[in-house]
RNA sequence: GGAGAGAUGGCAGAGUGGUCGAAUGCGGCGGUCUUGAAAACCGUUGUGCCUUAACAGGCACCGGGGGUUCGAAUCCCUCUCUCUCCGCCA
């Protein structure tokens, strides 16, 4: 959530920021907000003056009792009475405008990073970075879905069967590949200086609210009706949470978080080629980074945590690129966005297996996660997280890219993890 | 699922209608002492909002919401959460 005082000062630049990521009618939300904080400071200022004004009556009041002179007590008591009707009044008011006033705050998307590339799709977005070879298989190589029924390693029919499409099984070097993978993940991290949490894979309203996304997402995730639970999307939303309503030293800067979690999304309204596959899943398995960052160190941060994603790949040996994203394509709550897409042969298509992102205050402001400065100054911190990775494409791109006639190879740094170098 | 207890500042823990934003202890910060540290002693120490250029002033917050009252941390209602015991159970 955007902070209003930012908003109220800098108009324009907010405006702008809006336009940027084509949210829709920038300028009426942003002068609506700006009425509305008006109309707020004047309905509290007003408030909070008949409040002081029932106040020393109280006071008055409780000294006439004690001195006994109770008829002009009752005098008083009168007057109290009549502020406290038009206190009451105030407060309604006060109150519908500050409803209001959040109802719109909550819509508003985060302003990009003034590196963030103009435009409106994934088109617009900016390579900044590629690497690797892109293979060229022959004209009988396979996709990773043909691939995983030729060797028996992930059974989608079966996921239909038990659950319903997007929730497939994996089966013997398939399972196996999985676990690796996830273990592999998690090492690396922790070698990095990341902290493994393992967190709880439902959460309540709050943490869903709080790394944003409720009200936004509402509908995209699993939700258990009977506890009012969501099944997280993304470790994100736990691991971030743990610093909702935290005042941190500024020397405990910057808190390095992984996970791996099962990922739950609904994906409702997705449909096609695109979902075909492991290319889009109800459940799939994620290792996540969180880092949480002071506000002049988190773009350093997100190019460190750019590079570590990148090693990641480049230690799989998959060809990939790094685009940053421009303003119309990138999230709800993100300032700046890579994605980080694999090269799949097979497909013949880019696959986007990671998401890195500063969300500045964005997710912050409403998790009141803050530290105190040397000056004593309590401030809002920043937050970043980024996949690393997202097993269904990785395992997509392995399977696609490292076909051959013996079987499928293994990349050397997981052979340690699987116990097999070919899937044959 | 049944029965009970509880929710107060960073933590522990007092406070059952008026000057309580809240005793006390611990912790934190500053200082005295010390070559330095520890101990001891002294002082200080919550968050948010509104007005203000600033000094300063005001308001709110004792789990959330509502009520009684001139006045609520304290009384009433309600919700949520936590803990204990029993039951069930990987």
């Amino acid at each position: 959530m955007l902070q209003l005082q930012f908003i109220v000062e800098n108009k324009e630049k907010t405006i702008r920021g809006l336009q940027k990521k084509h949210f829709q009618n920038a300028e009426q939300f942003v002068e609506k907000i700006i009425h509305l904080d008006q109309e707020r400071r004047q309905l509290i200022a007003q408030s909070n003056d008949i409040k002081n004004k029932i106040n020393s009556l109280s006071r008055e009041i409780g000294e006439l009792f004690k001195s006994g002179k109770k008829e002009e007590a009752e005098k008083l008591k009168q007057q109290s009475t009549e502020y406290k009707n038009k206190e009451a009044e105030l407060d309604k008011i006060l109150k519908d405008v500050e409803q209001e006033l959040h109802n719109v705050l909550v819509l508003l998307p985060n302003l990009p990073h003034d590196s963030v590339p103009e435009g409106k799709s994934a088109e617009d977005n900016e390579v900044v970075f590629q690497y690797g070879e892109i293979p060229s298989l022959p004209d009988s190589a396979l996709c990773h879905w043909d691939l995983a029924a030729k060797y028996d390693i992930i059974d989608f029919e079966t996921g239909v069967k038990l659950t319903g499409a997007g929730f497939p099984v994996y089966k013997g070097k398939g399972a196996k590949l999985q676990r690796a993978l996830i273990n592999f993940f998690l090492d690396q991290a922790t070698q990095n200086g990341y902290t493994e949490i393992e967190p709880p894979i439902l959460v309540n309203e709050a943490s869903g609210f709080g790394t944003g996304q409720l009200p936004d997402k509402d509908g995209q995730m699993y939700f258990v009706n009977e506890d009012k639970l969501y099944l997280i999307p993304t470790a994100e939303v736990p691991i971030t949470n743990i610093y909702r309503d935290v005042i941190l030293k500024e020397e405990e800067l910057p808190i390095k978080n992984c996970g791996y979690t099962p990922c739950f999304r609904r994906e409702a309204g997705s449909y096609g080629k695109d979902v075909r596959g492991l290319n889009r899943l109800h459940q799939f398995d994620k290792v996540e980074i969180v880092q949480i960052a002071h506000p002049e160190k988190s773009y350093e941060v997100l190019e460190e945590m750019r590079e570590y994603v990148a090693g990641l790949l480049k230690k799989l040996e998959l060809p990939f690129r790094t685009v940053k994203l421009c303003g119309g394509d990138m999230s709800f709550a993100s300032a700046l966005t890579y994605d980080m897409e694999v090269y799949s042969a097979a497909q013949k298509r880019w696959l986007e297996v990671s998401s890195v992102s500063n969300f500045e205050t964005f997710q912050t402001n409403r998790l009141k996660c803050r530290f105190k400065d040397k000056k004593g100054k309590t401030q809002l911190a920043h937050s970043l997280n980024g996949s690393a990775l997202a097993l269904p494409r990785i395992v997509a791109a392995l399977l696609e890219n490292n076909q051959t006639e013996k079987g499928i190879k293994i990349p050397s740094v997981l052979v340690p993890y699987t116990g097999f170098e070919w899937i044959d």
